[in-house]
RNA sequence: GAUCGCUUAGCUCAGCCGGUAGAGCAACUGACUUUUAAUCAGUAGGUCGAGGGUUCGAAUCCCUCAGCGAUCACCA
């Protein structure tokens, strides 16, 4: 038999236990008074060996038990405190059920507040009875668990026992809090579109494809909510709308990509991507001091960044210059611009465009070294399908990326609305597709029609959640802001499973 | 997808010039009772990721596979 079975089956004999003297394993709600955190807050300032007379009501797990049963430490979402037992204050039916407790139980406490001699914050148990009986154990107390895949596979585990962890999740929460006050705050307005697409569209990625049954019909996983915030732009449901939620990218896992992740995707009409740039500082700002206690500057793998300010806005053509020496403002013929592309070093696969080469050069030679916040403007048509173009120069369009720590954040642009245009794009796209390009863009003729109803002038902004999680929380993989992580499928270990196909 | 690395008790880890598997925590039995990783005595717990090979003998050497991680490529 192995250990974990033993380990079962003694939890198994103390939950018959409970039973045996008439009490439910599995409660039912009681009333929480306080909160073990909040209480080490409030009695911060009493002196050892201090008795309150104040009564508290708590619930949590137990941590860990001392001197067989008499002390427990038990946990709560907001902290730990110590529990005390003893014939004194504890009622001998109630000292008699202290052996049935097991690490891992839930459990709620009535007693009164004291601070002992040796200074630990504690509750004379006055009534205890047990929530919720625990079956599996927990992981070892000191180490906890740092096998870095039961983590992320068991998460619920992870939580009750890693601060760091729970604390990354919170101010995810906050930051995506802070993001949404911010969008409501300039007056935009939240909305809701579709997930499940019948034409994927708005990115260039492969999608998940699904199917409906009662509509045979297939359905794409949305692989970005763009196309149909531009729907309600057209619509003029409001000249501010904004999106939050998951898109899914059927394409490879790495510490800075998972198959599903969150984006923000915002739509002003009658702005342009310069507006977006003081969107992108407002709203990230703004979840920066969400968890940086009002401060814009972050620490992150050893590099102090500082989102505060307005953040610099330089052309891409301008960035790679400064970078190799080569303007290729001078060198717009593609023959050329590889040629000088392939003398510094980069390399270009024949057959590149203009705008190819300098994404190539900006990518090897400048992305690395932005590491202070800054927009960089003007990006190639050539890699900018749904960009407005430059007035000034049609070889570049109206949009940006920002950057942060050598990763691209956030990326916007004046968005185009003409038809006739998004009509040839869409055509290339479709010509690309059919010559085996399984990223290229559907030809979404609906999309079309859209525009041909007339969409304003109008700003597009896509914020990366999950990289600006990590950023904000020296998370160092994408799995760790991320509670549940896409991973391979693993068995299961349900001892109740487990033991009932053993009788 | 490529390269490198990891996988030993429920958890955290030793053991790896080949010679029948070890510790701490958790668990169990008992002692003790104002502890703070409580302490003390004892008990139990393993298909050493899976499969194959070399060998008298494999956790240890070799091969295949799986899971996971790091880096790279595509991408946000």
């Amino acid at each position: 038999m192995t250990e974990i079975a033993e380990i079962y089956k003694s939890r198994l004999a103390n939950l018959d236990g409970w039973r045996d003297i008439g009490v439910e394993p599995y409660a039912n709600k009681v009333e929480v008074t306080h909160h073990a955190g909040d209480l080490q807050k409030k009695y911060a300032d009493i002196e050892a060996g201090v008795e309150t007379g104040d009564e508290v009501t708590v619930a949590g797990r137990i941590m860990s038990v001392r001197n067989s049963g008499m002390f427990i430490d038990l946990q709560d979402h907001t902290g730990k405190i110590q529990i005390f037992s003893h014939k004194q204050s504890l009622a001998p039916k109630y000292m008699d059920t202290l052996k049935l407790y097991d690490l891992g139980d839930i459990i709620t406490v009535t007693g009164k507040v004291r601070r002992t001699p040796r200074n630990e914050l504690t509750i004379n148990s006055e009534h205890i009875q047990l929530l919720s009986k625990s079956l599996q154990p927990l992981p070892e107390k000191h180490h906890g668990m740092t096998d870095i895949e039961l983590r992320y596979r068991k998460r619920h585990i992870d939580l009750t026992d890693n601060e760091i962890s729970k604390d990354v999740f919170i101010k995810r929460s906050k930051i995506i809090t802070a993001i949404r006050q911010t969008m409501l705050n300039e007056g935009f307005l939240e909305v809701e579109t579709p997930m499940m697409h019948p034409i994927p569209g708005g990115a260039v990625a492969k999608p998940f494809v699904t199917h409906h049954l009662a509509l045979d019909q297939q359905l794409y996983l949305r692989i970005a909510p763009e196309l149909y915030l531009k729907r309600l732009i057209v619509g003029g449901i409001s000249d501010k709308i904004f999106e939050i939620g998951r898109c899914f990218r059927n394409e490879g896992l790495s510490p800075k990509h998972n198959p599903e992740f969150t984006s923000i995707e915002a739509y002003q009409a009658h702005a342009n991507y310069e507006d977006m740039m003081d969107l992108v500082e407002k709203t990230v700002q703004e979840a920066v001091r969400a968890v940086h206690d009002g401060s814009t500057k972050v620490t992150y793998k050893e590099k102090e960044i500082d989102f505060g300010g307005n953040w610099p806005r330089k052309s891409m053509t301008e960035l790679v210059k400064e970078k190799t020496g080569i303007d290729f403002l001078k060198v717009t013929d593609p023959e050329d611009a590889i040629k000088k592309g392939r003398e510094i070093g980069l390399d270009v696969p024949d057959g590149s465009n203009w705008g190819q080469v300098v994404e190539i050069a900006f990518d090897e030679k400048v992305e690395d070294t932005l590491v202070q916040p800054i927009h960089v403007t003007d990006l190639p048509m050539d890699i900018s399908p749904l960009a407005k173009a430059k007035k000034d120069n049609p070889l570049l369009t109206e949009r940006f990326e920002s950057f942060v720590n050598g990763w691209e954040i956030a990326n916007a642009f004046s968005e185009l609305n003409d038809p006739f245009d998004q009509y040839r794009r869409f055509k290339a796209q479709a010509e690309q597709k059919d010559a085996g390009d399984d990223e290229a863009h559907h030809f979404d003729e609906d999309f079309i029609e859209t525009l041909e109803f007339g969409m304003p002038p109008t700003g597009g902004l896509g914020i990366g959640l999950d990289r600006l999680v990590m950023l904000l929380t020296d998370s160092h993989n994408i799995r760790d802001v991320i509670a549940f992580p896409t991973m391979r499928p693993a068995a299961a270990a349900s001892l109740v499973t487990r033991m009932d196909s053993e009788s």
